[in-house]
DNA sequence: GGATTGATCTCGTAC
DNA sequence: GTACGAGGTCAATCC
């Protein structure tokens, strides 16, 4: 269970003994501290004294964050040996790691607040998604996934107001306009497709164009209006997609001649 | 002045009302919290429910991080608006970007700890460092910064177990060896400034050939060691040459062929 | 604003 | 272990 403990303004002696021990028992800490900092290893750096907050990590990765930006001014991505120790009148924090050799020492003078938090639990996965593009790249590589027998003729084919995200041919020789969308489809997704079918029968009178949206999910609104326009709804599980294209981008490495007419 | 406000399992309504002012305030943030985690724009993300530490700072960037590593697993360099509302019998917290358009929602479903920092005050100026391959570069560009009137005849010549950093001819038309350390210069530097003088005597037999040792500051011993074997120091300052480069490097932009034959 | 470049890049993976 | 590539890269600089 995560349990949290914590010092407000303590002075130097119980933070040392606080910082210490939750060091030991790999707590994660943060802390809101007047430091001054230096590092040394594949570069190195001095920091005069300021209010900093500084986060260690249960694996020892160790940040230090001034009041703005993304990025730490000072950090360690994960140390071997950790040691907090008295100087003078100030902890000295020293996070040190081997290959590469890098030291960084954080020299408080003031502790604000210090937190502890013994135990945090999170064990869920972190899925993270393809974009459009790219999952309409891996469906143009295999349009099986969508409809048995087709075949690609053109990637983001340019149409009046956008582009047709896929057009192919059907086993019966039949256009298909093929609209991707990485969430749940709407309206304005069965519109898009509507449109660019429309666009693709005007231009060749006299060929059968089918329609179909690809995506993981379909507002029922969106769904009653696609059918009743005649097109068609293919359901796509895009984490699965992503996983199998990561998987080839691994083996593969470099582009096909279809990834780089897909690149617009 | 630098105050800091805090909240230990804090309920809801209670944590809500904190946050919410402390966004207001643009004080820095830091949580302790059980979470999920949506995230769309450039990518796209979801994370399950867990544990978390969830900083918020002053200018708008959100940091979402994890037990482990120097990245956050969700984030937001930096946001336009923050709302935080109640949602059912959870905190949605709200981070929207635009340009590019992006948004960040933690969703919590418990606070086991939240602290707000007023105003944290932090003006040092961070200085960094050249590595010393950088710092001898521009030495053998200006290597009048050791002694008027050397010309560099190599950079990093290499010599039987390593290089020597700068190989020049003095006025008098004596070879230079020149060590560079960017860090206070030991034994070591000294005993290995010594090697490659003797083997360039070595290698040529009627020369006469000198050695200086450049670093900020040299150890008492290899002070000693140094003047024993007759060779020499010369103190830099660091910070400057560091200024100096970077300032250089800005104008010029391109490399020039002593930074080439620098490079390796 | 967009394009380019460097980073104590970090992080994963292949070898 | 090293080497290589991707990243929601970020952040600074140039245009």
């Amino acid at each position: 269970m995560t349990t949290v403990k914590y010092l407000a303004e303590p002075d130097l002696d119980r933070a040392l003994n606080f910082i210490s021990s939750a060091v030991a028992q790999r707590d994660m800490i943060v802390m809101v501290v007047k430091c001054s900092i230096a590092y040394e290893g594949r570069g190195a750096s001095r920091l005069g004294e300021g209010d900093r907050l500084v986060i260690v990590k249960p694996d020892g990765a160790v940040l230090v964050h001034r009041p703005t930006g993304y990025s730490p001014v000072n950090w360690q991505p994960d140390s071997h040996v950790i040691t907090v120790e008295k100087q003078d009148d100030r902890i000295l924090f020293r996070s040190v790691r081997k290959r590469p050799r890098e030291v960084l020492e954080i020299l408080i003078s003031r502790v604000y607040f210090v937190v502890a938090i013994h135990r945090l639990l999170d064990d869920a996965e972190f899925i993270e998604y393809l974009d459009e593009s790219e999952i309409a790249d891996y469906l143009a590589r295999y349009p099986d996934l969508i409809e048995e027998g087709l075949r690609v003729v053109r990637r983001e084919r340019p149409v009046e107001g956008g582009y047709a995200d896929i057009v192919a041919v059907d086993k019966q020789g039949r256009y298909v306009v093929i609209e991707v969308k990485r969430v749940t489809a709407g309206v304005d997704a069965v519109k898009q497709l509507h449109r660019y079918v429309e666009m693709l029968r005007k231009a060749n009178a006299e060929a059968k164009v089918r329609g179909i949206l690809v995506a993981p999910a379909i507002t029922k609104d969106a769904l009653s209006l696609l059918t009743s326009l005649g097109l068609e709804y293919k359901h796509v599980d895009i984490a699965r997609i992503h996983k199998k294209a990561k998987q080839e981008r691994r083996q593969n490495g470099s582009l096909s001649l279809l990834d780089f007419i897909g690149k617009r």
